[in-house]
DNA sequence: AGAATAATACCGACCGGTTGGTATGAATAA
DNA sequence: TTATTCATACCAACCGGTCGGTATTATTCT
């Protein structure tokens, strides 16, 4: 195996492992050396690739961003009513909100920094103003197109990330009886048929 | 003073040090220590009140609860129509969310906590069903009045929260230049005007 | 081609500092 | 006196990070 593919695959298990680690137990109660064991590379190893454990944090971070990226993108370059638009949304969203328990506590994680962390912050902020501003664009077609009363394009984009993250995180950690797929459905149905014009 | 007394000062001393420093600097980056010097008591006098540092934050917990509980039981004995009750907890939680700086960090330290630690999760799951209830049963009163379409009260009452939450956190993550308050109102009203039955 | 040199990937012992928690004794109200 | 409230001194464990050193692979020179 030449050295560059050696590199990346131990630089893959130590964030596969920190991953693991880090939703399971949580950033601070999750020691490098804890990493290092599960990934089966020693503290030199881990320290060669990443320069420190907060560095770490955020490579992670973006990886997980930029996953969100490509399932957001791939909605935008559609080109169908918003109506139709946002229903997709939320028929993208209801599976990944019922299957939230694993994803949620590393989600709590990676916000919880961001309101102490500056860099971690950063890095969090601006993918989410993109994401707010791409359903804002699509409320604001809604607008234009006469689907939906004149309502302001940035807040009920606000409303919609609320609903989202508010989801996720009951998803996450109350696995009641409840259907989080369908709860999810009706629920956005409900704000969808706020957001339209009446018709008269 | 009496002895009593003074204990109970010293007491609530500490933990409005902890409040302070949890909601700064977090949970785990925030030492016992920096606790004691900040309310004015030595590590002694700290362990005489409280056996470890979990319970200090779990005492913590609910304090913040009760003044939640608080909050929202004044809603629930007032005897006015559903649209009015969800629109004056709208009133009520826009100021919140509006100032919401420097609760946002303690809130989500407590989810955080509560997403890994059995104890938390126990004291925050039992309240957090209870104002879902409150919430289900103003929409099934609204429904049961003709005034909200046939929906299920308990999901939409999910929605509300999530609202909730999604806002508040977004409030105080996120101090753009955004009207927090009027954005609450305009999101209420929107979501309220979902579960509405329209009018023919 | 093959020797010499450099760069990369990794090891594991070690360090300074911090942490939650404890053992014990003094002051003071009851 | 006696129980409560706090102060002082201290500890064992742990943590992130460093460092000197080694083995392996690339690169350059002859």
């Amino acid at each position: 195996m030449t050295k560059q593919a050696r590199g990346d695959l131990t630089r893959q298990k130590i964030l596969q492992a920190a991953r693991s680690n880090f939703s399971r137990r949580g950033y601070d109660a999750t020691g490098v050396a804890d990493i290092c064991q599960q990934a089966g590379v020693s503290k030199g190893g881990f320290y060669h690739h990443f320069p420190s454990k907060q560095a770490l944090f955020i490579a992670l971070l973006q990886d997980w961003l930029h996953a969100l990226d490509v399932q957001i993108s791939a909605l935008t370059t559609q080109n169908t009513p918003a109506t139709v638009m946002l229903q997709n949304l939320a028929a993208l969203a209801a599976p990944l909100f019922a299957e939230a328990a694993g994803q949620v506590p590393m989600f709590l994680e990676f916000w919880n920094k961001a309101a102490r962390d500056t860099e971690v912050w950063a890095a969090t902020i601006e993918p989410y103003h993109r994401y707010r501003d791409v359903f804002a664009s699509i409320i604001q077609q809604g607008v234009e197109s006469g689907d939906f009363r004149a309502v302001a394009p940035q807040m009920m984009a606000t409303g919609l990330v609320a609903l989202g993250i508010g989801l996720l995180l009951q998803a996450g950690l109350d696995q009641d009886g409840m259907n989080w797929g369908e709860t999810t459905q009706q629920i956005t149905q409900t704000f969808l048929k706020g957001l339209q014009q009446e018709t008269e």
